[in-house]
DNA sequence: CCAATGCGGATATAAAATATCCGAGTTCAA
DNA sequence: TTGAACTCGGATATTTTATATCCGCATTGG
């Protein structure tokens, strides 16, 4: 079980949005973090779906944040690019084999599947809790303050 | 992203072992469970390589559990099943593009997947806080103790 | 010895992730 | 106003992974 590289690269391009001041096209994001144009589009194209990102079209056009950085989780962009299907599924194999359950009896969700759900949550709630400003804020220490500062740089020369 | 379906039979599988006085040969546990035999064997292995089932070969053969329901959790079935890879993998973008960070300054974990890291942690942190002694008390509560007296009975007529 | 079982690898199929392309629509400049 | 350049968007290939199956070998007990 691996989640899907889609969503490191929409992590780095939510934190690289918050330093644009203008829309940035897909290309430019791609060329910054050195990953192939077609394929990051697609994520970006799911991040607007999800309501993360908005795209601006025509010449001057490309990808703007929705919302403060404070307020754009890791949860809300696992679940734009990974959909919100949950990580165990029941498939209801209880009710296989001779001593299969009665179907009708199935009406709740089985014990297995409640407990799975609880460990689910957990994991959930603790990416509720991480904020793009977050993100931001430990890649700057990570560089002694020099990263964050380069990158709102780069983007303002186009 | 979705959680291999080996994970589902093979927590079947511990709480049908919880029940049984003898060996149970995988032919017997597929039939219980209305699955595949030849790929509930592959998941079995697992467990076994894992520690978390004693396989017993010869004529009256079969698996057995390797410590009590209470002592096994949730997360070494994960773990045996689906290995020990982390959820989120960081690829090391933060390398690449015009603004690519020394490699030889990236012996620190980046940010994002510190934090990815964390919320990982606490969905580990819940598997393992469920045992299989807690599953099959689940079970039995929702068949009003039916389902696992039931169960120990169907492996005793071998 | 013979029958039954677990083990491991090799193989075929199905699904999903990865990577790419071209068209519809918009904006800006001439 | 006209047009050209640029953008996103969805539909399309390719590769990788998961799923499912099979057969031969070693081991155990009758
Ligand atoms: S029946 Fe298998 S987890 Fe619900
Ligand atoms: S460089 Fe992308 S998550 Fe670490």
């Amino acid at each position: 079980m691996r989640l899907s590289q889609g969503v490191e690269w929409a992590l780095h391009c939510c934190v690289s949005l918050t330093q644009a001041a203008e829309p940035v096209p897909a290309a430019r994001l791609a060329e910054l973090h050195g990953v192939p144009t077609a394929y990051l589009a697609k994520q970006l194209q799911a991040l607007s779906r999800a309501g993360v990102i908005h795209s601006i079209p025509g010449q001057m056009g490309g990808y703007v944040l929705t919302q403060p950085p404070s307020a754009i989780t890791a949860l809300q962009i696992v679940v734009a690019i990974e959909g919100d299907v949950p990580v165990f599924q029941c498939t209801e194999i209880r009710q296989n084999g001779p001593l299969g359950v009665d179907p009708a009896k199935c009406s709740k969700r089985c014990a297995i599947a409640r407990a799975m759900a609880t460990a689910e949550h957990a994991w959930r709630e603790a990416l509720a809790e991480i904020s793009i400003a977050d993100l931001v804020a430990g890649i700057d220490a990570d560089s002694s303050n020099t990263a964050i500062d380069g990158l709102r740089r780069w983007l303002a020369t186009g």
